[in-house]
DNA sequence: AGTAGATTGTCGATATGTCAACAATGATTT
DNA sequence: AAATCATTGTTGACATATCGACAATCTACT
């Protein structure tokens, strides 16, 4: 007989899991994007970017991937070096840059993204599309509690 | 009408909100952990060696933590820098060490523990235990899948 | 206009993570 | 026993991430 709410259990479990099965994936798209010589970080500046033809600023590149400012400078450094993102003087705002695809970084991330969608799919194997719908409300929950509980902790 | 199978579509959506999910996860525990001056990882560490009492290999630790092996010698030169953690000799393979918690590190873990396991509780809100169980396994097929890709590319 | 406060990007310090290479040791094979 | 191969931990080079401090700039208010 198990105590109806220890403390560790399922939910506990659950927790463990998805921090492992996240770390997974992770790694695993280090490993996939590696033929083209991309961190997944740097692929999810090149993917960002491919849907802001006219540009973002780094501050806000940060805020779309989840990161500090400071970090989305070295990333930006680092794809510009290769040349596949160029950063053009933000006229109206000269504090600014505007980080965009060049040509070359277009061409690759059109190159990338049918390999990466189809990997994607994979994954899932057979989940049932509202098995899928359910996954994602259940974790944006679990995203929002996470939040609040840092929040708190912090204040 | 939507496709039936269209490529990004919820299940592509549940991927990016597991990672970004376990991204929130793994930031809010770094918030958390703060108050005890402690990464999480190094939180990982301690709680476990705190399950193995008679010490563990450097390199199963990092098999444990899913983290490559020359990660963990400086996560372990700082925790035995502050006395939390100690290397003693095994005396059975003079290549590896012994890692185990001091008292002081024994101490610390009893202490955060409670707080951690309330926390990590409260982070599912009420999510029945059928629905964490499913959830569980899904993410397991997850992680599979993931690795199986891995391999494929890597190979 | 001028000043005070917020924002943007960079830098340095530090932690976390990878990989390749190395020395020391263990395990196996001949 | 000797040689070969694998494993353990460390090191160095690097990418990724945080934070705090800083200069330049924008914004708002007096």
């Amino acid at each position: 007989m198990t105590s109806p709410s220890a403390t560790p259990g399922p939910r506990y479990q659950a927790l463990l899991q998805l921090l492992r099965t996240a770390d997974t994936l992770w790694n695993a798209s280090r490993v996939f994007f590696a033929r083209w010589n991309l961190s997944p970080s740097q692929f999810n500046v090149l993917n960002l970017l491919y849907d802001q033809p006219k540009g973002c600023s780094q501050i806000k590149l940060g805020r779309l991937l989840v990161m500090h400012r400071s970090n989305v400078t070295g990333l930006v450094d680092r794809l510009e070096a290769r040349a596949l993102v160029c950063r053009r003087d933000n006229s109206t705002d000269r504090r600014a840059f505007n980080v965009m695809l060049t040509p070359a970084g277009k061409k690759l991330i059109r190159q990338i993204q049918p390999h990466y969608h189809k990997a994607a799919a994979e994954v899932w194997g057979g989940l049932p599309l509202k098995r899928a719908n359910q996954l994602v409300a259940e974790l944006i929950a679990v995203s929002a509690n996470a939040e609040c509980i840092a929040e708190r902790v912090s204040t």
